[in-house]
Parts: structure tokens; C-alpha cells; sequence
DNA sequence: AATGAATGAGCGTTCATTCAT
DNA sequence: AATGAATGAACGCTCATTCAT
């Protein structure tokens, strides 16, 4: 039954997910896996050769979900703040919608994220990955801003791409520091974070 | 023997640094420090009654250690980008200083830090601390933009203080990104980094 | 393999009552179950999840053995001294053949048994099961003298009950001080004492 | 200062009573010994050479603060079961209240104490003291009866040894399960025991 | 008489992984 | 496709003991 092992592999798959967020990857252990799947060591052998195996498949199943309702998908026109204010925040609660129906649950923990990026870390392949994902949203934003100038909603003589950049920077920032400070983050507080972090953005440039 | 018994603690505090800014908390067992400080399991229990124990001793060495060189000790007078420059990585080399003096080593791997905070995060009072730190940065780099402000060095009509913070996001984002891919950071890599943002910072400004 | 899994589990039982019988439950380490067993520690911690976890099914497996050679499987009539000694006796001996049979050896040192309770003493679980145990026993006294009473073998105007708790009380002293003094304990020397003892309360009541 | 250090010496002593009564010589550890002496590590073997060396001391001390209430002071003439019963339950309080002096404590738990004797047992030297403490009770019993005896208070053709025999298992008997049942004996609990076990003994012969 | 730094063997337990079935 | 028995290295930690001061 072929079928029936796809769905057990993304069983396990969802599962290790939201393990991996709960507690980060190297706390946890097959006997969580096993507690949580129902199965049993040797299901979760046959369908991912080790540990690292299955945090990468993890990570490539998450990606692939991200992406699916990524960035290159909009053809929305960025005219000013508030058209990208809407563009930005939209993409990110699909991505964050994503995740949650891969997971199946209402409300997400993230807080071990960055715990989770320890171990991906320490793997070059999904290390690119993750740049890539970044170097996206940096493009993405980079258009955004080249568009703003366009409608001269940014002032005159300052470079979109920089301006691009910054706020990547610091939506990093604020996000990352939400990850590492937050106990029990939920997709709220996200969206919060972006909205302040836009206006506070478009108040200083 | 309680001169060398200080000796013997400031030691281990020193190679469980390296160690937890190399390998991360949970990849640091008795056996590396054993191996690394040349002293018997027992010893270090003599000294950190657990492994938590020495955590949060380690973390408050670092912070004592880099307070010293810290932020209120500044007199200086912010009066343009450039004077902002200046005590700004000024401040950021005596801490890297500071860092490389207690661990007596010339190159520091910083990339691991996010995952010793791992480890402090599930701390209360480390936690805390470190909170107090990054509000320490911004109320410094707030007083630093009123200043600026003062000296009409930033735009009419902007706040300095949501200046400020959008910086500190930026930085905050600029740095833990750099934590998170690079593999081999000195401090070189910092300082330019922290040029690179406070350059783009005023462009877009 | 669920059949070799079986054997394995009752090997390790039958192993680890001999150790703890030997050596008290304190004094037994898993070093000493590997090499008795043959196994790997992971293997034990496979069938049984805690030391404690094993104590208590080492002792719920001897319960359970001492039980099927149990007293009230008894259907002997006791009208005199010497049956009521016979059945005893009898009893006695049937739990002690149980317990050989068990541990596969021919000569059994009761004489940390005692050590071996000291760890169940603290489990109210097992407490109670040795409880019941003894109270099985005590109740056994007093069916017999309740029997020796109605074939006027015990002087008149005694209470069987009060009888019957005498010798409990009696023969408890001696087993325990045996345990606790012998050094090579065997079988005869239970039987030795059952009987002196058995001997001696008949001359006195 | 010698009369410092026999103090020193006798405080260990208490200490190590209490706590090997109170959990058992195994589960002492010198961290237990120092936290409730306050003395060091050094302190302690200065004193007493080795853990078993402090277990002999102490047992020595606790027979020796016995011995002193002991049986053989007794005058008393036994001549029916309420003096005897008197003198008996006298004695044992006398003890009792001698350990309590030693201890400096109001009430005591015994329960721990059988496992305290798991120690003792491996040592022939104290093995031989806590005989001979056994039978000096068995004499004094024997005297008891043989003193009943001549006052016609034990049935004739009764042998008042084999009598005094018998009730010394059975006091055997019930005060070792009660150290073995109960959690928190007090003096009471064992007033309680002796006094019926003497009824019942008396009832019975 | 007393301190406490240091040792190293040993403890119970968890772990990712292998493999016969 | 799936089970679970078995492995053995590694983990954090406690222990009685030694010894320079």
C-alpha cells in the first residue's frame, strides 16, 4: 500500500514538526516520536535512515509548504505603505497558515524555532536554504521599495535597495527577539510586530 | 587554599565559556571540561554543585565581564554621525575586548551563542538579565539620537527615540543573522557589520 | 519475538531476584545485572524502565510463585500437633521449593532478604502486598488452632485466635532473626527452626 | 584543646546516630554528615578514620548508652505477671529514654534502624555485640520466669526457660515487623507492643 | 583540630541506531 | 510496511576517600 506509507511518512513528518518547534531538535528523542506517531522505532527507521534524515526531510516538508504560498506568487501593485502594509502582512499569515494547516493545530509555539535552526544549522544544504528564503524576502522587499519610488512614496535621493534592506533588517530583529524572548508566541503577536515594525519604519525613512 | 581555589573557579568559568560559545550548553558535557580544564569530574562539582549551576555562573561572569566596559561609563558627546560612529564601535570593541580578555584567546566563535542563550533562556533570572542588557543598548542609543537631534543631525519632525529603535532592531537583526550563518566570526566581522547598518541607517534616515 | 521476549523478561527476573537476594536491592547495580544476564544495560532498560520498575516485578514474581504453592490450596484436616506441624511444614517447604525453582539453584542465603524489603518498604505497594501475605498467614494460624480447639488439643478456656497470633508472633521473630544473623542460610535451617519453634509452643501452652 | 575535641567527637557521634537511624548507613553520605554536624569533611575523618569506622562508633556508643539502663542493674524481685510486666516495660523505657538522651531529640524514628543493622551484620565485631545484647535479654527472661516459677505463677511441669524462650521470640517477632511496618514509631507505639504481647503471652501459657 | 580542593570509580538513565522477524 | 529486542556509548551526578595546608 503505497499510499498508506506516504501518509504514515507524513504522519511522521507533521509530527517531528511540531516536535522539533515544541522542544528543538536535540531534545527531541525516538521515544517522543514514538509516543506521538503511535508507531514504532522501526516505522520511523524504514521511512527516515536517521535522525538527521528526518530533521531534513522536516525542514525541506516545512519549506516546501512556506513556499507554496510564497512571495513570487503575488502580483499585487505596491502604489504605497499601506498597499504593502496589506501585500506583506497577507503573504505572512499564509506562510503562518501553511504551517498551521501542516500541523493541524489553531495555535502555534515558535518559541523553539530557533532551536530547531540550531541543528540546520550544522547541514549546508538546508543552511542554503534558509539563506535563500531570506535572500527572497530580501528581493521581494527590494521590489516593494523599487515600486514605492516609482510612485514617489519614498523621499526623493534615497536608495530603495538600501531602504529595502534596512527593513529586512530589522524585521529580523524584532522577529528573532520574539522567538528567543516569547514563552508563547502565537500568529497575533506576529502580525503585531510587523504592523509596528512598518510603521515605525515608514515614520523614520 | 582559597587563593587557589578562586584560581581553579575563574578557570573552569573561563574554558566553559569557550566551550559553551563553541559547542552550545547542551553539546558541552563533564568530559570536554574535564578535558579541557585537565581537572576530575569531581573538582568542577566541588566548584558548580550541576551543570546549570556552572550555566549560570559562566553567563554572570560574561555579563560582569562585559558591564565593566559598558555603556553608562560613556562621557562622550554624540554630536554627528560620525561621533555616534566612534563611541558606538567603540563600545562594541571594549566588549568583544572584554569577551577576548576573559578568554584569553585572539578569535572568538561566536556563532554557538545563540545556543548557549538556548540554555539561558530557560532561565528566568538569566533571561532577565540579558533583557536588561539589550534595554541598556537602547536606552543608550536613545540618548544618543536626542543628542543627535539636538545638534540637528536628524531630520525635522522625526522622533529620535523611534529612530533609535528602529537602529536597534536593525542591529539586533543584522547581528543574530551573522550568529546564525556565519561559521567563523571575529570580531572583524562584527565591527564591519555595525558600519555597514549605522552607514545604510543614515542613508535611509 | 514476542516468545524470546518473554524469556528474556523472566531471565532477567529470575536474575535479578538472585542478586537481590545476595546482595540487597541497594547493593545490586546494573553492572552486576549485565554480566549475571549477559545482556546490555539498554536490553534490561528495554524490559523494565527503572530499577525500582524491576524491583517491583522481581518481587511481584515471587509473590506470585510463593502464592501458587500457597496456603490456601490446603485441604488437610488438622486434629493433632503432629499434622498441624506436617501441614506447616509442608507449606513451608512447597514456598521454599517455589523459590528454588525460581532462581534454579539448590541452596538459597536468605540473608538479605531483609535489605531486599528494605527498598520494598518503601513502595506502598509492595508493603501492602507483603502485608496481606503475612496477614494470609496469620489467618492460616488461626483456622489451624480454631481446628485444634474442636479436637480439645489446646487446653480449654484459651482463645485459639490469641494462640494463633502467639506462634505468628514466634515464628516471625525467629525467621527474621535467622535472616538477620545467618550468614549461608539453607532451607534445613528453616525447617530446623520451624520445628523447635512449633515443639517449644506446644510445651508451653 | 582535648575536651573541644571530644565534644567534637561525641556530636559526630549523635549526629551520625540520628541519621543512620533516620535513613540508614548506605543512604548517609558525608554531605549529610556535614550539613547537620556543620564540620567539614576533614573534621569528620580527622575523627573517625572511614565511614565504617564512624557505623562501628556510633553502634559502640548506642550499646554502650543501653548497656548503662540494662538489665542487670535490676533488683526488682519478680513474683507475678503485673511485676514482672513493671519491670520489663521499666527497662525498655529506660532504653528507650537513653537513646532519646543521646540523641537530645523527643521522639525517634526506629524505623530505619534494621537497615542500619544491614551494615552491622557485615561487620563480625558488632554482629557479636548485638548477640550478646540478645541474649543478655533472653537471661534476664529466663531469671523472670524461673522466679514466676517459684511463686507458682506458671503452670506446673511448664519449663520456665523454654517459657521465657518463646515470649523472647515473640517480642522478637512484633518488634521487628513494627520497625519493618511502620513509618513513624514513637516509644508509645512500642509500649503498646510489649504490654500486649505480654497479655497475650500470659493468656496463652 | 580543622579546612576544603581534588580524585576517580561508580551510579541509574537516555540515546540513536541495528537488525532479525 | 512495521515491530520491538538488543546494543553500547554517553550523559549528569554522587560517593568515600586523600591530602596539602
Amino acid at each position: 500500500m503505497p499510499k498508506a506509507s506516504l501518509t504514515t511518512r507524513v504522519d511522521i513528518l507533521k509530527i517531528a514538526l511540531q516536535l522539533f518547534l515544541k522542544k528543538g531538535y536535540k531534545d527531541v528523542s525516538y521515544q517522543d516520536l514514538i509516543k506521538e506517531t503511535g508507531l514504532s522505532k522501526g516505522a520511523i527507521y524504514h521511512h527516515f535512515k536517521s535522525k538527521e534524515d528526518l530533521l531534513i526531510s522536516t525542514f525541506e516538508f516545512l519549506l516546501e509548504s512556506s513556499r507554496q504560498q510564497g512571495l513570487e506568487k503575488q502580483g499585487h501593485i505596491i502604489q504605497d505603505k499601506e498597499s504593502f502594509r496589506e501585500v506583506f502582512i497577507g503573504i505572512k499569515m499564509e506562510q503562518i497558515k501553511g504551517i498551521k494547516k501542516l500541523l493541524g493545530s489553531k495555535s502555534i509555539k515558535f518559541n523553539k524555532l530557533l532551536f530547531f535552526f540550531e541543528a540546520i544549522n550544522e547541514n549546508e544544504r538546508l543552511k542554503n536554504s534558509i539563506m535563500e528564503l531570506l535572500k527572497e524576502e530580501m528581493k521581494f522587499l527590494e521590489k516593494c521599495f523599487i515600486s514605492l519610488k516609482k510612485h514617489n512614496k519614498i523621499p526623493k535621493g534615497k536608495d530603495p535597495v538600501v531602504i529595502a534592506e534596512s527593513l529586512f533588517w530589522m524585521l529580523q530583529g524584532a522577529e528573532m527577539l520574539m522567538f528567543f524572548v516569547k514563552d508563547n508566541d502565537s500568529e497575533k503577536d506576529f502580525i503585531k510586530i510587523y504592523n509596528k515594525t512598518i510603521d515605525d519604519f515608514f515614520k523614520i525613512i
